[in-house]
RNA sequence: GGGCCCGUAGCUCAAUUGGUCAGAGCAGAGCGCUCAUAACGCUUUGGUUGGGGGUUCGAGUCCCUCCGGGCCUACCA
């Protein structure tokens, strides 16, 4: 049995995310997680909330809440709009769990006893109000090459110059506002990557079948100037991986924990342990997925995130695993995907631009979402979300196409023959005609899943459905039904299975629906298709059903106007 | 300022390594059907593939340039 490893980018914690954030990781994810599981393969589907950092620190205190407490709800939020969501995560982890803490300390430990951590001591803002460090952008003052008053320490947003918080005329707390700033001498670690450039480089040119926008970003990072430069894994913060630890290998490192971008990978793989924690299971069950050595050499791992994530897929977290010098799991194929852009700009969480997990699920079932975000996934460049694009994309796919199909199959089969699939009757040209339409379609289908290429995908499926339509009106059984009722129980014997294969098809895509389907429909055979004749005689004649509610209702010009209204923004 | 990606019918997107009049869905037009969520089916109208130049027997697909978006990244005189 095929085995995939499937991470979708994670979450950071402080906050709902948006439809673009959904469809650049999570959702193709679980497309994906679903096929495969459908296809019969063993599948891990891993996701978590990112929950370190300054801005979880800072998120927190803004809630007046301690930020474990805070990061505890936020992650049950976001648990939950992933199941509103249908995203079906073998496990929804914690980047702040005590597996992660483990793991990210013995991959420092590794990495530091074969020479690719060291230590360096530098200045850095520290805030005596705040009794903390700064980070650059949370330093704000006077530009100094242009005089705007509010440029960050590392950047002014205002003339674009590259800045060091030292740099900046009557420098203050972006937290505080205090001005009682000093610069202190602190050590920090850093992970030597540059040692591993050229490793690196060679494991990015075998990837020879990833996609442009991944590789080229890599590429840009391992050659880009100077090359690959060694980065800081370690922050003055209080919430966080402590890097001062009993064996730790280095001494003086207290209050300090390791930076966002080091533990957050290591989570995926910590996330893995923790699914293994909560079933109970052995250590060698988790580790079968990650470790070479222990039965992972036949497990094909596949990543799933934005195209601001690439760098630390590319680069950071294989060069950590790559470092440690132990057999981990790296990511076989990596896909990446460009933004969604709201309604003619971007989503804004500050401006309330957009539409929100949370909001969208106020408005309309997962399964909406669900298909048009996928069917317009930003697979080759940024794309763009629409009212009016999505009411007619969700009223004629999923409404018309789909819906109305399994109500005039169904409808048509109660008032003729009542609620079970008729015998009688042979098939003929027509109906042959469309299983092999139909064969061909689902093998497309099939190739385009299997590549990753989700809007190919959603054409072929829609394309499928489209064709059990086309063939209801060839072969016409209301007409034949006058003057041949055999005829006419054999296109709806067929048409009742199209519907369930319909369901099995595309329960990836919109798994709501494919439940009711099967509900309706009475039966537990969800296998996928192999041989489609025969896939369509898997309702027998005398298979009881019932005709199903609505399957998908349509969005009507007063609500989409509302919405647009609703969400525009500037509140 | 560099590096990379993109700009294809009104809209959203396709077009194997450059090669049979540039395709699909939606919208528009016409016809048909009546089982169905006023749904479905068939036919059909739209593009000098951002502008200009070049290479080639032949370019949306390669090169140069300009315009317009996006991403990454940096201030070298």
């Amino acid at each position: 049995m095929a085995r995939t490893l499937i991470t979708s980018a994670i979450p950071y914690i402080n906050g709902i995310k948006h439809l673009g954030n959904l469809v650049g990781s999570q959702l193709p994810a679980d497309l994906y997680a679903r096929y495969l599981r459908a296809r019969g393969d063993d599948v891990m589907f891993i996701c978590a909330t990112d929950e370190h950092g300054t801005p979880a620190e800072l998120a927190a205190a803004k809630a007046g809440k301690p930020v474990a407490e805070y990061c505890a709800e936020m992650h049950e939020v976001q648990a939950e709009l992933g199941r509103g969501f249908r995203l079906s995560f073998d496990h929804f982890g914690r980047s702040s769990s005590a597996r992660n803490h483990q793991l990210t300390q013995h991959f420092a430990v590794r990495l530091w006893e074969r020479g690719y951590i060291e230590e360096r001591t530098e200045r850095q803002m520290y805030s005596r109000a705040d009794n903390r460090f700064l980070p650059d952008r949370y330093i704000e003052g006077t530009c100094p090459n242009c005089g705007y008053e509010k440029a960050r320490g590392d950047q002014c947003e205002n003339c674009t110059k590259q800045l060091d918080p030292t740099d900046l005329i009557n420098p203050r707390s972006a937290i505080s506002g205090s001005t009682d700033l000093e610069l202190r001498e602190t050590k920090h670690l850093y992970l030597l990557q540059s040692k591993l450039r050229d490793e690196l480089d060679r494991w990015i040119d075998s990837k020879t079948d990833w996609p442009v926008l991944t590789t080229s970003i890599a590429k840009k990072w391992l050659h880009e100037g100077e090359g690959l430069k060694d980065r800081g894994i370690t922050r003055d913060l209080g919430w966080g991986v402590p890097v001062q630890f009993p064996g730790a290998p280095w001494s003086g490192m207290e209050g300090k924990v390791f930076y966002v971008w080091f533990d957050a990978p290591i989570e995926y793989i910590a996330c893995t342990a923790e699914w293994a924690d909560f079933h109970g299971l052995e250590e060698h069950e988790w580790r079968r997925w990650w470790r070479l050595d222990e039965g992972a050499e036949d497990v094909r791992y596949v990543q799933f995130m934005g195209k601001d994530n690439v760098p630390f897929h590319t680069i950071s977290f294989p060069a950590t695993i790559i470092g440690s010098g132990e057999p981990w799991k790296l990511v076989d194929y990596i896909k990446s995907f460009n933004y969604l852009n709201y309604d003619g700009g971007q989503f804004s969480t500050s401006q309330g631009r957009g539409v929100f997990m949370d909001q969208a699920l106020e408005i309309l079932p997962a399964d909406y979402w669900r298909w048009w975000l996928l069917s317009h996934a930003p697979e080759n460049s940024d794309s763009e979300f629409t009212w009016e694009n999505f009411q007619t994309s969700v009223n004629k796919d999923l409404a018309d196409v789909l819906g109305n199909f399994v109500s005039r199959v169904t409808k048509f089969c109660r008032a003729r023959f009542g609620e079970v699939v008729p015998a009688g009757g042979e098939w003929g040209d027509t109906e042959r005609a469309l299983v092999a339409e139909v064969e061909r379609r689902v093998r497309q289908y099939e190739a385009h899943m299997d590549a990753i290429e989700i809007r190919k995908a959603a054409a072929e499926l829609r394309a499928i459905w489209v064709a059990g339509n086309e063939y209801l009106q060839t072969a016409a059984p209301w007409a034949v039904f006058k003057t041949d009722p055999d005829r006419a129980a054999a296109i709806i014997r067929l048409a009742l299975n199209l519907v369930r294969l319909h369901a099995i098809l595309s329960e990836p895509f919109i798994p709501d629906g494919a439940g009711a389907l099967f509900t309706a429909l009475k039966t537990d055979a969800k296998a996928w298709p192999g041989d489609i004749a025969e896939a369509l005689g898997a309702l027998p004649p005398g298979h009881a059903f019932e005709v199903p509610d609505v399957l998908y209702r349509k969005i009507t010009d007063e609500e989409r106007a509302a919405w647009q209204e609703r969400y525009a923004g500037k509140r």
